[in-house]
DNA sequence: AATATTATTTAGATGAGTCTAAAAAAGCTT
DNA sequence: AAGCTTTTTTAGACTCATCTAAATAATATT
């Protein structure tokens, strides 16, 4: 059984090595973390000697393959609660995350069992995001950027890859949802910005907001 | 905001005033919390400068308003989840206490208040226990101990005083549960063990039992 | 009232997790 | 290759929550 920052630190570790495949640098886990390069050496030792970890002096960390499964085990934790929150609870897509920050580090295997059955296996959070099964096993799903699309092209949404309360809040707004359908009618080639078909209603996004919404594609 | 380790402390106070009016003393504190005196007065200290306890050297502990009002949100919390566990996950009474404990702690107010709701509104725990609405209100009903009663006397069973899992499952295996009349039908003077009537089939139990169900009075 | 026993507090140490400041290693420039 | 910059690690300190051992206060016994 890990601590809190243990297990907080092993997830972090997880989502960065998409972008540090050799091995996640001291100070981009300090960055996710909001917190001092000292600290994240402080604390990979600690991991590294509990082999959640492989750690060698100014290579950075990799997760073995026991960190990676307790890192799986949490975020499966994490996405089956924000699902509990806005199906059973009636919570906003945008209020669920700080919770299950919370909810995730509870402790027990029937609980987490029961929990997964009460929702019916859900296989995506409300973000869009895989949930892993009890085995450790998630859909990867073939998505894009819709700042990657061109002109005239089309998907589903998704996903998102920036699920802050503001940026959530601001697709309500606008009612854009997932499982939407959305054509690009134009591209702006100075900004990036796009008009988009949303529901038979027309809409302009900035750049920002089309580099984190996610396509379907295949 | 407080730690989990000082809401553990001012549950345990509360609990513990029932039965020490004058003040909670330091070594019933230390039992309860299965640690040590001097760790005790260390967090008396604490608690006392965050004004959640009253305290002078040698003189026991008690809570302030604002201490008693923070025990009984995480009582609260508790017993909902207990709830929870019970009616919507399946688990038995005897397997909530532990996950209880851990989910208490959680900290959002719309979480408990949404879940109050979604349980709707529960005003006692799998054990019987009664469960304070948002306010920190809750019944006191009137409950004696089964043990207290007389040959010829009868009663609804409400409530267990001691529910760890190894009596709970006792309760279980001999079909005692919460709701059922019981009617004394001998008491045995020399070691008060009792027979009952219990769903019109007739049980022995022994003076540790009857000493653990509480019975409705009034 | 003096003494023995019990309860409580103090003193000092430990471990987890964090911090700042300083040292050391690695990576870039020229 | 030497020097400069950035990254990473080390050293030392802090807080919270705990412990053991020793000191002190309160209570009970004779
Ligand atoms: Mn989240
Ligand atoms: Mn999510
Ligand atoms: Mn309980
Ligand atoms: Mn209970």
């Amino acid at each position: 059984m890990f601590s809190l920052s243990e297990e907080n630190y092993l997830k972090a570790i997880f989502h960065l090595e998409r972008s540090y495949p050799t091995g996640v640098s001291t100070n981009a886990l300090a960055e996710e973390m909001s917190t001092k390069a000292s600290s994240v050496t402080d604390m990979i030792k600690r991991l590294s000697e509990k082999k959640l970890v492989a750690y060698k002096k100014y290579q950075g960390v990799k997760l073995s393959k026991f960190g990676r499964e307790t890192a799986v085990e949490v975020i499966r934790k994490h996405r089956l609660w924000e699902v509990f929150l806005v199906d059973k609870l009636g919570f906003a897509w945008d209020e669920v995350h700080e919770v299950a920050e919370q909810l995730e580090h509870i402790k027990s295997d029937k609980l987490i069992k029961e929990l997964d059955r009460f929702l019916d296996f859900p296989k995506r959070d409300p973000h869009g995001d895989p949930i892993p099964d009890s085995k450790g096993n998630f859909v990867t799903s073939n998505k894009v950027l819709l700042a990657e699309l061109k002109k005239g092209e089309s998907g589903i949404c998704i996903g998102v890859k920036d699920s802050s309360p503001e940026f959530l809040q601001y697709l309500d707004k606008n009612n854009i949802a997932l499982g939407q359908l959305i054509v690009i009618l134009e591209k702006e080639s100075f900004d990036q910005s796009m008009l988009i078909n949303l529901n038979g209603k027309e809409l302009k996004i900035s750049n920002v907001i089309s580099s984190n919404l996610y396509i379907k594609t295949s």
